[in-house]
DNA sequence: TTGAAAGCGCTAACAC
DNA sequence: GTGTTAGCGCTTTCAA
């Protein structure tokens, strides 16, 4: 591969004279550049960074660190970051946690060895102490969930308000026996969507009843067990569903269509995440929908600019909430009356 | 951040020794070896790759070039593609083209730049001089597209016959005015699937259509538009629809639902691609189904192979198809009597 | 079994 | 305006 000296080499001129007109450096004529890029062009030299981040320099490259990709909302998230980084001549390394703390920290050790100017990353449920000690080397922000043993800076969404909007929503058509599927208490995002869940009923004296309410690991496998096990029940079968994570919510939509159950005639649905055909789902899917594009875009951007500044760790403490928004569409109905009499 | 001089200092010994023994160097004792290890993982060491790179050493990273993240193809193949590596310690950069030139270039330089091992990518429609000039330097490998500028490593689906067979489904249902809607013939896999769709006409005796073939950039904004002009079509009005690509399908179904056509009464349709949701877009849509599971993983394997055997430019030649299906399900039907009467 | 030293490609400090 | 040189952190001879 061509390298700095091969050109200079060429053209009888230092190596740093090549590397100054390549920086496009005030100090080298007008001429003199126009050379060395003509030959630089020609010879198809490509400056090496690695090389450049040995001498102190920033490597150009980002970890994004998500729990996975193949779905509608990570799937944007990366493709906006990676847009967004690209336009300020950074890579996106893409490396999947598959929500298992073991696997983040194997990938925390590439990217710090890659030597990444960052990382964006949603933690998993317990970082290992490991993890935690490897990001205080390098600048990082928190993505979605949070744990402050890993920093205070973070940019997430409004998971409490706008589930307890969403819960408040069904309360006032007249559902009583609500469900929620959600993630576990272990994750932040986990937390605070539950709670948002239980804060909507305080609020408005309707009785909520903890045995609705199913925690586990965000899987979609998870998502169709729990729905499936929340459905079953003898009595309070509840009348509304709310999830709070986009792969429960893949999961409840994969059992109803496997149970063939009617919605919104013989249950009411709100789902989480955003995905074009949530649209089209039986007419409509009511979501929570976070906005994807507004929340990678607001992260990468103030991310992009810490790391320019060459700012290292610990990052300004920051936290940043998008605010999303309740989609409503057809998956709402009130509850039937024979089952709302019974209930009451 | 720590170095391994920093551990031999440390220690009192010498830098190659803390080297030799983080690579279970045999020559060094089992004593030093355990020394090194416990004092390296208490002082918070990572090798640093860059350097490890300009010593010649080969980057860990592979580049993968996709025109986007954001949907489920390209998401599973993002998804297959990064487990693969990263159980072999490699780390993947994703690099979005948007399918433009100009973009994919940038890209290149950017891969060549950072040194990665190797590229997989899905090249655009005419790449640049300039992008298959850099390429040469470089491993890298062909992803569903190909051009032979680029090189005779390829990994690939059996576009043509999937087609060709999804088109023949449609003719034995009794279709006559069939539409295709698919990429650009400048697009390799615009041209074959293309192609596949006209030889089930001319194998099956049944007459061709070409004003009801569209071709475009394969984007949801195409699909839909074509959509809409081949449904406005005075005479001939398809009977059915074939897509040859995911965002075209993506487009026809937005159309679809915007038009509010009901389907399969008024028009049969066969999409291309795979999503979780195919199988309840009303009923289930019928879909020519590449696993994009299987083409990533073969492909990633293959290429961690030629990467890891340290093969450079130019990779053996290599073209591997791999069978997608057809994906049956509730989206055609017979075409309507009285509209099949006026068509014959 | 371990140490010393060279050198990968680049940039920045220091000449001239 | 351009050349010379040192050194980033690592691995790999070559010595011991």
């Amino acid at each position: 591969m061509i390298t700095a000296r091969d050109v200079a080499e060429k053209l009888g001129i230092a190596v740093s004279t090549v590397g100054r007109a390549m920086a496009d450096d005030p100090r080298i004529s007008a001429k003199t550049k126009a050379k060395v890029r003509k030959a630089a062009e020609r010879m198809g030299y490509v400056g090496n960074n690695p090389a450049r981040v040995m001498r102190g320099g920033s490597s150009k490259l980002i970890g994004l660190m998500i729990p996975d990709v193949a779905n509608d909302f990570y799937g944007s998230v990366a493709q906006t970051l990676s847009t967004c980084f690209d336009r300020e001549g950074y890579g996106l390394v893409l490396s999947l946690t598959g929500d298992d703390r073991e696997r983040e920290m194997r990938q925390i050790r590439e990217l710090v060895g890659a030597r990444v100017a960052g990382i964006i990353l949603v933690p998993t449920a317990r970082p290992k102490r490991e993890s935690k000690r490897m990001l205080s080397q390098i600048a990082h922000i928190q993505f979605l969930r949070r744990h402050s043993a890993l920093g205070q800076t973070w940019f997430g969404m409004d998971d409490s308000a706008v589930v307890k909007s969403a819960t408040r929503y069904l309360i006032e058509r007249g559902h009583r026996h609500i469900g929620y599927i959600g993630a576990n208490d272990v994750i932040s995002t986990g937390a605070a969507r539950a709670n948002g869940f239980r804060m909507a009923f305080s609020e408005s004296a309707v009785a909520h009843h903890p045995e609705l309410e199913r925690h586990g690991v965000p899987t979609v496998e998870y998502g169709e067990a729990a729905a499936e096990d929340l459905l079953a029940r003898a009595r309070r079968v509840p009348s509304a569903i709310i999830t709070g994570s986009i792969h429960i919510t893949l999961g409840l939509i994969r059992y109803i269509e496997r149970a063939k159950i009617k919605t919104p005639e013989q249950l009411s649905l709100i789902g989480f995440g955003e995905a074009p055909w949530f649209e089209w789902w039986r007419g409509g899917l009511t979501t929570i929908q976070p906005s994807a594009e507004d929340l990678a875009t607001s992260c990468g951007l103030w991310f992009l600019e810490q790391v320019r500044k060459g700012k290292i760790e610990p990052l300004p403490a920051y936290a940043s909430v998008t605010i999303s928004k309740l989609a409503i569409r057809s998956s709402v109905a009130e509850p039937m009356m024979d089952r709302r009499r019974r209930i009451d």
